[in-house]
RNA sequence: UGGGCUAUAGCCAAGUGGUAAGGCAACGGGUUUUGAUCCCGUGAUGCGCUGGUUCGAACCCAGCUAGCCCAA
């Protein structure tokens, strides 16, 4: 299904990972035409003790799958700026007690900023991802971002922070479509990368231990481990490993009660107390309002002091009805939940939607219930 | 040094003669561009120790050990 377009003259840029997603979408570009070029960006260096290194395998397969579809490809090292903009920004995040989403400002700062420039400098008329997520224009070239049609993978919420004038200059062909459709794309095409497996988790962390990694790079404190009625139940081998609603890593059975499980419900960073709770449900993990800065809108439509919209507070998270409230300058929101909401997390975005499409995020700041602060005591 | 009670996997805990439930933790896997949540899976040839009764005991009996409680 060729289009009818000539879109020789168009180059696209394609950030390639060396994953099947990018894979399809270099080789769909290619398909309608256009001017394709695959760019792979390293990031970081893992590069262990072995010498070898997953951005070295990646790009092998970048060049596979760039060789099979007959584009030229190329390597950028964006090292630097992914430690500077990226990586500093995740330490500090966690220095401070919070949950940090490195993803959602590495697209900011670097998937569409460093590497959106560095195309631009190659010649590239647009970049191409395979980010899940769709773009519209108005009339007057006012770029909206919408959830991809695949609910399952939408990364919209990874997009967030990204602005209309930004994404006129992008492409995400995968928005239209369904993951498995994309790697029938890529097993029809006899791309190496078909059936290769998603990449998931932190991109620089790897396979490497999450506590090891991050006690390399930020000391540990170990404390006690505690509820808010002063029982210590343990201790704890430093805040900054343990996120609010967490269960796993505890090491805390049963009681002689009801042997419900444990969760993380709270930090003290100042007694370096990990607080923790009885119960999915615990009451001192749900929230009924959280206030949240950094924000940023992908359009400037005025959407007024107060609006109701739907957000999410993590990534897959189904979406829950809110209530927005701009401070006077517009600096920070009050998001107020329809319903309380389980584990909100400081650190982590705030995304908000209207119907399909995503307005814009903001990073939260911390949680509450009715007037108690949650979480930080 | 009298009396009573308890002793089952890391933590709780069913089971009272017929061949070891369950939960929590831990571990493994699945989902997932946040190592969180969620979902699935995995545990004792053995029930404090030593003997005894019995076709057969974690369950009955005796002794021992440990802990708790009440008396002194």
């Amino acid at each position: 299904m060729k289009s009818m377009t000539d879109h020789s003259n168009t180059r696209v840029v394609v950030g390639m990972s060396g994953g099947v997603d990018s894979s399809v979408v270099a080789l769909l570009l290619k398909q309608q035409g256009y001017d394709v070029v695959g760019v792979f960006m390293k990031n970081w260096d893992d590069t262990d003790e072995n010498g070898v290194c997953t951005a070295t395998e990646d790009y092998k397969d970048v060049a596979k799958v760039a060789d099979k579809i007959g584009i030229p490809y190329y390597s950028i090292n964006f090292e630097k700026e992914y430690w500077d903009r990226v990586f500093t920004y995740f330490l500090d995040e966690y220095k401070k007690g919070r949950t940090p989403n490195p993803d959602v400002i590495c697209n900011k700062e670097i998937k569409f900023k460093a590497f959106l420039d560095y195309a631009m400098d190659l010649g590239a008329d647009y970049i191409a991802t395979g980010h899940y997520a769709r773009l519209q224009h108005d009339e007057d070239g006012t770029m909206h971002l919408l959830r991809g049609v695949d609910s399952n993978k939408d990364q919209t919420y990874f997009l967030s922070q990204l602005d209309s004038k930004t994404l006129q200059k992008v492409m995400f062909p995968l928005g239209e479509m369904v993951k498995p459709d994309v790697r029938k794309l890529a097993l029809n095409a006899g791309l190496a990368t078909a059936k290769k497996k998603d990449s998931v988790g932190i991109c620089f962390i790897g396979e490497k231990n999450f506590k090891e990694f991050l006690g390399h790079y930020l000391p540990a404190t170990p404390g006690k481990m505690m509820t808010f009625d002063g029982e210590v139940k343990g201790e704890h081998a430093g805040l900054m490993y343990y996120t609010i609603g967490q269960r796993r890593g505890l090491g805390i059975g049963g009681d002689g009660e009801d042997n419900e499980p444990w969760f993380v419900i709270g930090k003290d960073l100042k007694k370096n107390i990990l607080y923790v709770g009885k119960g999915y449900h615990n009451p001192h993990l749900y929230a009924t309002y959280l206030k949240a800065s950094d924000l940023h809108f992908v359009t400037n439509e005025d959407l007024g002091n107060d609006f109701h919209v739907t957000a999410k507070f993590r990534y897959r998270q189904k979406d829950s009805g809110v209530t927005v409230h701009f401070n006077d300058d517009h600096t920070e929101v009050t998001v107020t939940f329809d319903d309380p909401v389980r584990a909100i997390t400081p650190g982590q975005a705030v995304v908000f939607y209207n119907g399909e499409e995503c307005l814009g995020s903001g990073m939260i700041d911390a949680a509450y219930n009715d007037e108690r602060v949650l979480q930080y005591v």
